[in-house]
DNA sequence: TTAGGTGCAAAACCTTTGCCATCCC
DNA sequence: GGGATGGCAAAGGTTTTGCACCTAA
């Protein structure tokens, strides 16, 4: 049965407190403030028991590092093609759209995953 | 400026010559057969020119291996969450989603990219 | 008490790079 | 000829894992 370590629910506080998406490596130099000593190791570990517990989500589109989330509603993604920043956003999401490809195609689909490129407003205004 | 080189050509043959979306291990395995001796370094260089070229695309979608295709029209994808498969996919594609998110939010959009997840047919009939 | 968790270090994995010989243009 | 490219091997960056020691329940 999984416990609840003074790790796990650090881990689990930074990415609750945070708007952002950060990488396991942002991750772990913020939760070395609170425990000098963590390892890279725990924290793979515990982002993958909090991702099956369904608390937390990895945001798996694209790129070379994996980033994550504390879980929220359906949304979709901005990512800038130049900072690599990931932002949040509320483009609503078409609820049916599953379902209809589903009918037309004869896959079985689950979700979807929507992500935007280009250049956000900081990124914009520097070039 | 850009040679033409045998290795370059095998390589762009693969691609234009299959419809899934290989991995470039995959690719390097297939262009063994005509290069015993090609190395792994020799696959990725010539990708990454290929793609500078414009003549194909990784799909950056999500999932640990990048995925390289044959440059086609605008589409989406679909992945099996069972066996890692990516199909192409005919839903139409909005064109004028990328204009009506860019005028509400002020970020700039290049593009954007949907990827539907869920089972594909054999993995249906087999679970 | 004890299964689950941590730290550490090493391994695994995918991708990139340095070097030098080779090949196109 | 000479810069672009290939093969090889080593390095890089991210993620996973084995192991012995802890620790929460």
């Amino acid at each position: 049965m999984k416990r609840r370590t003074r790790q796990r629910e650090c881990i689990l506080e930074i990415l609750k407190g945070v708007r952002t998406h950060p990488t396991a490596d942002w991750i772990y130099e913020e939760a070395r403030k609170s425990f000098p000593n963590i390892s890279m190791g725990t924290v793979y570990r515990n982002l993958k028991v909090l991702q099956q517990e369904g608390v937390i989500t990895e945001l798996d589109l694209s790129g070379t590092m994996s980033r994550f989330e504390f879980k929220q509603d359906r949304h979709y993604h901005f990512r800038c093609e130049n900072c690599g920043r990931v932002i949040d956003f509320n483009e609503p999401v078409d609820k049916g759209l599953d379902r209809r490809v589903e009918r037309r195609t004869g896959l079985k689909i689950n979700c979807h995953l929507l992500e935007f490129r280009g250049l956000c407003k900081k990124c914009q205004s520097v070039n």
